[in-house]
Parts: C-alpha cells; structure tokens; sequence
DNA sequence: TCAATTTGCATGCACTTGCATAGAAACCAG
DNA sequence: CTGGTTTCTATGCAAGTGCATGCAAATTGA
C-alpha cells in the first residue's frame, strides 16, 4: 500500500477530531438546556422546509443520512412525542408522509434558539466568513463522487 | 438570539455531513475486509504508540475522546480477544496500565493496510497536500479553547 | 398477466452507548 | 492522623444502533 501522506493523515484525524469535540459540545449546549438530540433537530428542520411540512421517510433519510431503520424508531419516538405525524401516502400502500406537527414546529424554534446560539459559539466565533466558506470548499471536495 | 451567518451554518453543515460520509465510507472499508471498527483501531494505535506498548485508560480516553465508561467496556471486549491485557499499576491500585499483546499489534498492521488504502482513496485523491494543509489548520481553529 | 424482483417500512435480537452511581483507593485540610 | 473530597474504574439499567429479515405493496419483464 502507499502510504497516505502526513499532511492527509493529520488533516483526517483533525477531521474526525474536530466533528467529535463540536458535536459534544453542542450537545451539550441542548442537554443542558432540557431540549432532545441534533437527530431530532434535524428532522424537524427537514420535516419544516418539506411542501408542507411534509416528506417521505425516504427523502428525509437522504436527507439526514441516517439507516433507513434507525429513522423508521427515530420517527416511532418522534410520533410518541407529538412532534410529528405519519399519515398515509395516496396511491401507494407502502409509503408514508410524515407532517410535522404545531408541537413539532414549536421544539424546532425553541431548539434553534439554543441551537444557533451554539454554533455561534463555538464555530461562529472562531471563524471568519471568509474561512468558513474555504471550509466549506474544501470539504466539499471530500464529498464528492 | 443573534443568527449565525449563512457561511458558518453552511460549514458546520458540510462539517457533519462530511464527517459521517466520510467515516461511513471508510468503515465500509474495514468491515468489508473483515476488520473491527475504526475505535478499535484508535485504541490500538495509541496504545502501539505508548511507551512498551502501555497507557492507562485516562490516557486514552483523552487521546481517543471516548467516554470513560465507553472505553472501560470497549477494553473488556479488546481485552476478551487477547488483543490488550490489563495489569496492575505500581503505587496506585485505582489505576491499572493497559498494554497491547503481539496480536494487538498484528491486528493494527493488518487493519492499517486497509486503513490506509481507505484515507487514501477517500481523502488522499481529493485534496492535494496543500488543501489538506489548509483544512487541518481551519479545523484547528475550531478545536481551540 | 402473473411470477419474480424491487421498494418501502417495521421489527426481533444482539450489541453498543448514555446516564447515573457504586466502590475502592488516594488525597487533602484542619 | 482522620473525615471529607476527589480520582479511577466498573456496572445496572435504559435507550439507541446495527444487522438480518419480515411483510406487504408496487413494478418489471417474459
């Protein structure tokens, strides 16, 4: 094998490194404020953005890149809590819609207060604009293909 | 609650999405090979780093930024495959010294040749070193505090 | 048109992780 | 010293995840 270059090496484990810290420090942030998981932010956002606050299981799970079954009990719990809703799909039996709900929209906004507030904190703040979008950029390129 | 700015969403954005993609791919990787997880790999790697092949679990868990409980579990199972061996710490018996076997070590060789290849393919052809550069010392900045 | 395949979602089971806390040893302040 | 505190590791229990597979409905293709 040839070996990956130092300079790959470091900027991989920086990768990893670096997800882990601001993800556990943003988690934090909601815990500590009483609010669930990024997971279910993340959902609710979708759901919020979809034609009417609709989606398919399947578009949200592109969306999220979460397993297909891990989504399927996300939702369970999700629904459990009345943040959203499965209704059926006109036409084909097998599918679903799932609709966020009032409940759903409103956690979505309070989670964002402390959500947003965090990223500012922690990346916002540590960032320009200009080098945020190099970021982006260059992260952008691992996602290809 | 002041917004954070499109650019800094869009990078943290593209910074977890990344990162499970990335992640994801290279597990595939070693899974396909029949290899363990990449947890394993960092445990292993730090300890073959170590001095004779020793640390104690504080010293890995703050290399590797797992959860004191996570690692405590994740060596009892490296340790039920022969892979590390827990012995006592001289002076201090709350502390214990964790020490990678000769198949500890083998297993690191043999899961760095598919490691490697992995960062290669997934990293190494997308960034020339320069970028690589640049996005350790971006995510760097993240990291400080 | 209908058998075979594919698609969409759910679920049983084992494994892993998170949370709280236990228990033992070491440390520290008075 | 010694009683209270801190440090280090382990663990019971609940929650989350991975894997394989199930079932039903839709689609395909000979």
């Amino acid at each position: 094998m040839q070996e990956p270059s130092p300079s790959i090496i470091r900027a991989w484990g920086r990768l990893i490194r670096t997800e882990r810290t601001v993800v556990g420090r943003i988690e934090a942030s909601l815990k500590s404020a009483g609010l669930p998981s990024l997971h279910w932010y993340d959902v609710l956002l979708e759901l919020k953005r979809g034609p009417g606050g609709r989606l398919t299981p399947r578009e949200i799970e592109a969306a999220v890149l979460f397993e297909q079954y891990n989504l399927s009990r996300l939702l369970d719990r999700m629904e459990g809590e009345g943040l959203v809703r499965r209704i059926p799909y006109p036409g084909d039996k097998r599918r679903q819609i799932v609709e966020i709900t009032d409940e759903g929209r409103a956690l979505q906004e309070r989670m964002w207060s402390v959500y947003g507030a965090a990223i500012n904190r922690f990346i916002g703040d540590k960032l320009t604009d200009r080098e945020a979008g190099q970021l982006s950029a260059l992260l952008l390129k691992l996602l290809q293909e």
